[in-house]
RNA sequence: CGCGGGGUAGAGCAGCCUGGUAGCUCGUUUGGCUCAUAACCAAAAGGUCGUUGGUUCAAAUCCAACCCCCGCAACCA
């Protein structure tokens, strides 16, 4: 059995759960489950991201204690990524122990690539950061959320020398050794990689105290980047386990405007460890509503958690996976989403189950107990390889669809009314396992529809008291 | 002249690389069927393929110019 590795961005803890993130989980969960069942032996991550200044604040807002904000947050999520059903194995806070102990490690071991040195630019007291000198000009000199002028300021930070690893990096991407996806993503990470600077990757304690102490330099806190990406690869236990059977990761899947440093810092990072580079980057586009982004000054945001109550988590996922392309940005409406459960979930697939059980069930009609139904066509490997889900999704659509054509060209009832016993049997029988067939390319993508399928045609085939896909 | 993607039926998209009757899904209209969740199946209507010009026997497809939209460039999932 082949090793995998599939992992998820950590969702940073100063929100709610939203749309982008179940994003995320559906995409890596379907490759996860495809990967399972085509017989390998899979590990899948998920986790939080915990720390940073923005965090600290958001607790300071509230007033309550940091930790105490987080483990709340942490166990919305954590409710959150139950509800959506996603398959993960391993789970990281990165506020866990052994986490912060291990992303120390890491520090250490990358002490050869990183420097002190001095920064100075122009610093806003409202907003705590450290403006472009851009920004500086567009404003004026002064910051229009806090209408203070902007400070100089000179700090000390730990840089990551990304120059160590320029070379090597954009050779990796060229050659698809990590490949990243889709296509024009990877255009722009090679056309950014050029002009990145070294990276900041530590704070003075006095900016931040919400985060993992540098080792060896009581003054200075890691940058949460740092902190974050590593969790990757401390839940397979780096430093201390051998992490060669699962690392690289076989997919990892980010949202774009987290590309960046999945693309750059974090390959710098493993690079600088001595450790392979992930085989393939996912980066999957932002969902929009109605044309446009949602935020919560407009009023438009889609709560996830409505979205799957209404229909069940199947039809949340079957949504996601298929009508929201995988790379672009693309629309979420209500009227799409009602339209895809009732035309193809209900009116397709859950209606074909209902009439084919029926059928089976009039008639008497039930399967070899050895059947075997798991094969994969090799259309829908290929396409599932290539992380082309949507394609391979409507492939084994239109087997779900040929089905019904077929029924109403073979007429089984009207065999049955003339009495072709044999002729039925055999009808219904191969109608049956061929749905079976394509259930099993389903599976990945409607885990629990597919599972019920597979429980009606079992044994004593008896149509569903209450159909698979209900409409309202 | 920053880099990149795109403009094809009411909507969402494929086709373009490797020129040769313009295709898919949804929606609309009509017909068929009755095993089924008023579900299913079939057929039809609907497009000057962003604009202009060029190459060619032939251009959605190749070339040029222009117009419009979007992404990245800037710690938004």
């Amino acid at each position: 059995m082949t090793k995998k590795y599939i992992t998820t961005a950590i969702p940073y803890m100063n929100g709610n759960p939203h749309i982008g993130h179940a994003m995320d989980y559906c995409l890596a969960d379907v490759c996860a489950r495809y990967l399972a069942l085509s017989g390998n032996e899979v590990r899948f991550q998920a986790g939080t991201d915990e720390h940073g200044s923005k965090i600290a604040q958001k607790a300071d807002e509230l007033d309550v204690e940091v930790q105490t904000f987080v483990d709340e947050k942490a166990e919305t999520f954590k409710e959150f990524i139950a509800k959506l059903g996603v398959s993960y194995t391993d789970f990281v806070r990165t506020t866990d122990e052994w986490h912060e102990r291990r992303v120390q490690e890491i520090w250490r071991k990358l002490a050869d690539h990183i420097y002190l040195a001095k920064y100075e630019g122009w610093y806003c007291t409202g907003c705590e950061r450290f403006i472009t000198d851009k920004e500086y000009e567009e404003n004026g000199g002064v910051c229009p959320d806090h209408l203070k002028s902007y400070e100089k300021l000179e700090e000390e930070n730990y840089y990551l020398r990304l120059s160590d690893f320029k070379g090597r990096l954009k050779k990796a991407i060229e050659t698809d050794e990590m490949l990243i996806l889709p296509d024009f993503r990877k255009k722009e990470i090679l056309k950014l990689l050029e002009e990145s600077p070294d990276m900041s990757i530590s704070r003075p304690v006095t900016q931040l105290k919400w985060g993992v102490p540098v080792p060896d330099d009581p003054t200075q806190v890691m940058y949460v980047w740092v902190d974050a990406l590593s969790n990757y690869i401390t839940v397979l236990g780096y430093p201390e386990e051998d992490i060669s059977g699962w690392w690289p990761a076989a997919a990892q899947f980010v949202g774009k405007d987290i590309l960046r440093f999945h693309a750059i810092i974090w390959p710098a990072m493993l690079l600088g460890l001595g450790l392979p580079l992930p085989r393939v980057l996912v980066s999957h586009g932002m969902v929009l509503a109605d044309g446009q982004k949602m935020s919560k000054s407009i009023g438009n945001v889609v709560d996830p958690n409505e979205v799957i109550d209404k229909h069940g988590i199947d039809a949340f996922r079957y949504f996601f996976l298929r009508h929201i392309d995988t790379f672009a940005d693309s629309d979420f409406t209500w009227e799409k989403f009602e339209n895809a459960y009732n035309n193809e979930l209900a009116n397709d697939l859950g209606n074909l189950v209902q009439r084919l059980a029926t059928l089976a069930s009039k008639n008497g009609i039930k399967l070899e107990n050895e059947t075997n139904v798991s094969k994969l066509s090799l259309e829908y490997q290929e396409l599932m390889d290539k992380f082309e889900f949507a394609k391979a999704f409507d492939l084994t659509w239109e087997k779900v669809q040929g089905l019904n054509k077929r029924i109403d060209e073979e007429k089984p009832w009207e065999l049955a009314k003339n009495g072709e016993k044999e002729k039925l049997g055999e009808c219904l029988t191969t109608l049956i396992v061929d749905l079976l067939q394509a259930n099993t390319e389903l599976s990945p993508f409607l885990p629990e529809a597919s599972k019920k399928i597979a429980a009606i045609f079992a044994g004593e085939i008896q149509p569903p008291t209450t159909p698979l896909f209900p409409k309202n």
